[in-house]
DNA sequence: ACATAAACTTACCAATTGGTAAGTTCTTGG
DNA sequence: CCAAGAACTTACCAATTGGTAAGTTTATGT
């Protein structure tokens, strides 16, 4: 009776191919949850989409859930990835805002179905993602928080509240994603940049 | 045979309790479509919250499509409603700012739900709402766009791009209502008011 | 060549979806 | 009391939902 333990190398390989789909399969999910919310796509949409069927899908992931929870993970690493930057900067705080709007901007054009996910997670009261949020994001948040508060106290900037100030950062950067839509039917073309380093 | 022509005293009556189950109903959707989306709820759904079957609802609305554009009317007038603020202080620079942040918050504040839908709605690329969008609301907006113009060319305020001001203001009011969840998360208290006018 | 495991399909399933059609109850004016 | 319309239910419907179970194909190491 052979035993057929495939060697390193070929798991390897198909490590590789199988995360490849998987890949594929988030991608897709991820913009559709993007624009339908979850409740508004269904694992056959997702499936047609990717090109599989949708019995597929729950090979790769164990149910709908599941799947929408691995999307809003990767949705959260690559938003912290763009919120690294002010602490980086925690000397200057004039170049720590810009670097840190022109970050949340970049995050918001590069990634909108990111944003998106994000945002209708948000508005649904994050019934999944509480726990996430409040062990990732808050310290994060509250690290930024606290550097605005020590400049406040050595009296290089002007005494705002941080947690506010960090609100209307997030909010406005975020629309950019989050409401491409109206945005673009005000403005007639959807432009960035310039005009936004301006506010 | 007797005809039936109801008195106009009683018509009235019908109508009022008509329009106040039609109330009940735009409300309970209203706050479920907030929460799940629009894919999210189902006429099932929407009728258990109200006390009613299904059916009936299919009886006062012809259709889920054209509940949930009930709904979308409804808050837009709402939304409108609160947006009116700007041009009536149009001598003032500081106090029309001032009363059209405060205006704005207290529509995040008083209808969140409104808040919510319009949100979800604009995130799905506003596939029902563009042309009420395109009619009621970029009107105004660019009203209150030309008005800061004015301002500008007499030299009142800075010249600032407007546009991207009432991106900025919109958002960030907004966010009040729509990310509550989170904002209620990062701040340990659900507050208000106070804070905000200082930014 | 061949066994074995991984990758993918086919065949189902009960529950729920939006919606139609045909009743039934309730109200009201005469 | 009764005709008649409005308000509401019951009974369906085909399509779709998320999910399970049991196949079948494909790749791979020996």
């Amino acid at each position: 009776m052979p035993k057929n333990p495939p060697s390193a190398a070929q798991l390897l390989k198909r490590h590789a191919t199988r995360e490849r789909l998987e890949q594929e399969i988030l991608e897709a999910a991820k913009r559709l949850f993007a624009k339908r919310g979850y409740g508004g796509v269904s694992l056959d949409h997702i499936a047609r989409e990717v090109g599989t069927a949708k019995q597929n899908l729950l090979y790769y992931f164990s149910s709908k859930e599941a799947l929408y929870r691995r999307v809003l993970h990767g949705v959260l690493d690559v938003w912290l990835s763009y919120m690294a930057a002010i602490v980086d900067h925690a000397d200057n705080p004039e170049m720590a805002l810009r670097k840190y709007i022109a970050g949340k901007l970049r995050f918001s054009r590069d990634h909108p179905h990111d944003s998106r996910v994000y945002a209708n997670e948000v508005i649904s009261g994050a019934p999944l993602f509480a726990q996430e949020i409040k062990d990732r994001v808050v310290p994060a948040l509250q690290a930024d928080i606290a550097v605005f508060n020590r400049w406040a106290e050595q009296g290089v900037c002007r005494p705002v509240d941080a947690a506010h100030l960090m609100v209307v950062l997030w909010a406005s950067t975020q629309a950019y994603a989050d409401s491409a839509s109206q945005i673009s039917l005000v403005l007639g073309k959807p432009q960035l940049e310039q005009q936004d380093f301006a506010a």
